[in-house]
Order: structure tokens, then C-alpha cells, then sequence
DNA sequence: TCAAAAGTGTTCAAGTTACACCCATGT
DNA sequence: ACATGGGTGTAACTTGAACACTTTTGA
């Protein structure tokens, strides 16, 4: 089972899996996908999705497989956040995990997947125990998540391509957990000049409509060319 | 050479290594360690230093055998920052490498080590080509820093116990690869509360000489749980 | 006495926060 | 007509940025 290595031979081989933290907006808060898991040991206790990676194939190409395969999910918004080593995490084995999370629109991908898989969306409130050290994976890409979201407008990836800035900042309120200020919030995000008004509105949650916009990647991308993140140090130590 | 595991037995297993990018201060500037590669392939090139994980050996304690073993560092700050997952990005085997770096105070460890395992110390400017995908590492690594420093004061880990402002500035100046203002950065840095000024000058670098600080844990342990970290969202998106 | 590094305050601009009411529309 | 969610501006405050001279002392 080992890839066959010339020179490295004598060194140790390890079971090397991937984990997903997926999370996903449903127009009210951000989820957390979980499956109940399908095989020994721990066998139906919740946890993150997952698998192991096999010879040669690129790490991201086996969470991808997994996305794909398991959940039905491709083209999302990935992204490692941490390494889980300790020899004696699983006790069905020595497995070295690679965390990943992952940001979907709840409203493209539907929820089949979930019915298929025994898959179950949880707000952040009601996440049950998890296996080995799942729980731990959740709190490390929730914190990930945060310190992403002050770093770039990633809000985007978790809503459909039309969106409202209501549903926007709902999706801010629920990453940071907490309310923000919904003026601040408008100018904060308009004066980015990142989004583009369209001439359409969504009235599926009001009766006046909510005007949609769409995320401008070319303005963005010169955005972030603007100096910005280059010459601003900001010792922060919040 | 398998850890042998009663449930995963069907999966793939794969070589894991540790890879360090070291950084240290030697007074004026930021340095890399780099070393001379002892074994083939590739064999007397210039690489990060790294080894294999063992048996049943944490991934953590396996980064901190490597760093005692092969150059003697001990209880120093260390982190990992990105897994490397390839699948052929190592023409001597498959390899899963997790990217770790660490901070010294090269005053404090002395440079004994680079003589007796052909390491070198390199300025930013100087770093030759490395092995693989070293020279990714060394910049991501380079950037982790970067960010790291602006959130929590980090500094302090590449100096020793006590340590001048001139010194501290230097540390910033060179993590950021930009100079700082002197004034602005000793205002902030005093303002946070959490250095304690010792009734002792350095005068090995003028003879005005500067005070020395000390690093006040306790204070920082308060500091940090001082909302900041928690309430403030700051949408940053620079 | 002078060269070399250490140390010190103020002003201005920018960014962040707090805060309350009117608007549009479907029922 | 009214209930519901969408939208808007200003003033106080905090933070960051720019900037130049004095102090100390060993050689």
C-alpha cells in the first residue's frame, strides 16, 4: 500500500486523511454539514466528512474527490487551515489529518446530499459531540474563519452570485457571531466598490425588496493590488 | 514500516515529514537557517531542515526531535503554518510535508550549530535556491510572520529575556520588510502595558547605551483576554 | 567637541462607533 | 392602515501617520 519510494524507504508510512469543515448559509445563519459516519470503529457517531488520500494524488485533488464523491459538492471556495498529528487521535489506527474547511451557498447546492449521506445541517449551537478530535477541527475552522473574514471579503463565497446586503450582513453577523451594525456594515462594504448594483430586486423576504448585487471579482482583484494589504503592518495585538 | 492499523488497512499510507523554516535575529536583521542537504537525492543542496515522522511519534513531538537532534534547539517557539501535499513534488518519493517555522533568539543559541551540520545563516536578500518546493515554504512562511505579528506580539520570541527597543524595532522593521517610525512604534508598543522597564542599560551598541525590557507574561495573559481579541471584528479587507 | 545612537510630543487625517427615523409595499 | 423588513447620515471619538530636535556619552 505504500507509494514505493527509491530513497525513503526506510522511513515510516502513515495513513494521511482529509477532514472537511463544511459551512453553509441558509439565508438566516451559517450550518455546519455533518454525517453520521458509515464505518468502523465509532461507527454512526457524528463527524466531520472525510477520507484518506491515496498514492499519488495531490492532497487537494483528494479533498476535492471526497467533496465530490461524498457530499455531490465541486468548485467551492477550500481551503487547509491546520495539520492534526498526535499518534494516538483515532483509535482505529495512526492517521494524520489534514483539516480543511470549505464555503458553500446553501441555495445552489441543494440539500439532497444530506438525505443521501445521512448528512445533517447544525446551527453552531446545536453541534453535537463529535468523533476523535472533530469538535476541536470546528472551533479551530470557526477561528479560522474569523481571522479570514477580517482579511478579505470572503462573505461572497457563501452566497449565491446575486445576493442582497441584508443576507450579506447576516452572513457576517453569524462568521463574527454577533450583530453588526447594519448602517456601518452598508457603508463599510459599499465603500469597497467591490459590488455591483444590479437593477433587480429580491422580495422573497420583504415586501419592499431588498435590491441584489453581485460581487465584481475584476474591481476586486485591482482592489487588491491597492497598496492595502502590502504596505499596511498595523501591528494589530487586538 | 506501517503503524499498522486494524481498521484503515485498505488505505494508502504515505512518507510524512516536518519541514522548519527557522527564523532568527542576530542584532540588525531577520535570518534564515538553511542547510546543506546530507542525503540524496539532491544531496549538498541548499534546503530547509526536515525529517521523517516515526511510529507512533505526534507530528509535534516529531518537529521538536528534528530540531534537537539535528541542531540542538530546544524549548523554542515553533508553529506549523501549511501542509504540503503533492503528490510528486519530491523526486525521491512521495512525501506529505507539514510546513512549520520557528523563531530564535540567535544570541541565546549560539551559531555552534551551523558549523557541525554545514547550516548557513541567510538574509531575506540571499536565500539561493532551495530543493523542491522549499523556496514556497520559506515565502509562506515569510507571510505567516507577517501576519502572525500583527495580531499578537510575537517579537519577543526572537529576542532573549531582556532586550533593548532599538532591538525590538529592528525585529519589526524586518519582519515587515519596511522601516517603521521610531516614535510611533515605541508609543504604541509602551501603550500596550505589557513590557517592564529593568533600571539597566545595553551599551553594546552606543554609548548614550538603551534601556533594557522585559516581557511582562502575566500582563500579557490579561492583555489578551482583554476583548479585544474577542469583540472586535474589524472588518479588515485592507 | 563631535559623532552616533537613544529618546521624546504634537498635529492632522482617517477610520470606527454609536445612534433613530423614514420608505416601500403586500396584505 | 399597518406591519414588516429595507434603507439612509451625522457627530463624537479613537486610531494611525507624519514629522525634527534634544540628550547622552565614549572616543
Amino acid at each position: 500500500m505504500n507509494s514505493g519510494s527509491p530513497y525513503y524507504s526506510h522511513a515510516a508510512s502513515h495513513h494521511v486523511a482529509v477532514d472537511c469543515v463544511i459551512f453553509g448559509f441558509d439565508g438566516e445563519q451559517i450550518k455546519l454539514l455533518l454525517f453520521k459516519r458509515q464505518v468502523e470503529p465509532l461507527k454512526y457517531c457524528w463527524s466531520l466528512i472525510g477520507g484518506f488520500i491515496k498514492n499519488n494524488e495531490n492532497i487537494e485533488d483528494g479533498v476535492n474527490r471526497v467533496l465530490r464523491d461524498l457530499v455531490g459538492l465541486e468548485n467551492i471556495f477550500l481551503e487547509q487551515f491546520r495539520c492534526y498529528g498526535k499518534s494516538d487521535r483515532d483509535p482505529g489506527g495512526r492517521v494524520i489529518s489534514i483539516g480543511h474547511y470549505a464555503l458553500i451557498p446553501l441555495k445552489d447546492h441543494e440539500l439532497n446530499v444530506v438525505e443521501s449521506f445521512q448528512g445533517k445541517w447544525f446551527t453552531f449551537e446545536e453541534i453535537p459531540e463529535l468523533i476523535l478530535d472533530h469538535n476541536q477541527m470546528v472551533n479551530e475552522a470557526k477561528n479560522k474563519l474569523k481571522d479570514k473574514a477580517k482579511q478579505i471579503p470572503i462573505g461572497f463565497e457563501l452566497l449565491s452570485d446575486k445576493f442582497t446586503l441584508p443576507e450579506l450582513k447576516k452572513v457576517y453577523d453569524s462568521i463574527f457571531e454577533r450583530t453588526l451594525d447594519n448602517r456601518n456594515f452598508r457603508k463599510k462594504v459599499l465603500s469597497l466598490g467591490i459590488l455591483e448594483k444590479l437593477n433587480e430586486k429580491d422580495k422573497s423576504t420583504s415586501k419592499k425588496g431588498a435590491w441584489l448585487y453581485r460581487f465584481n471579482m475584476e474591481e476586486f482583484e485591482q482592489y487588491k493590488n491597492n497598496e492595502h494589504l502590502l504596505s499596511n503592518p498595523r501591528i494589530f495585538w487586538m
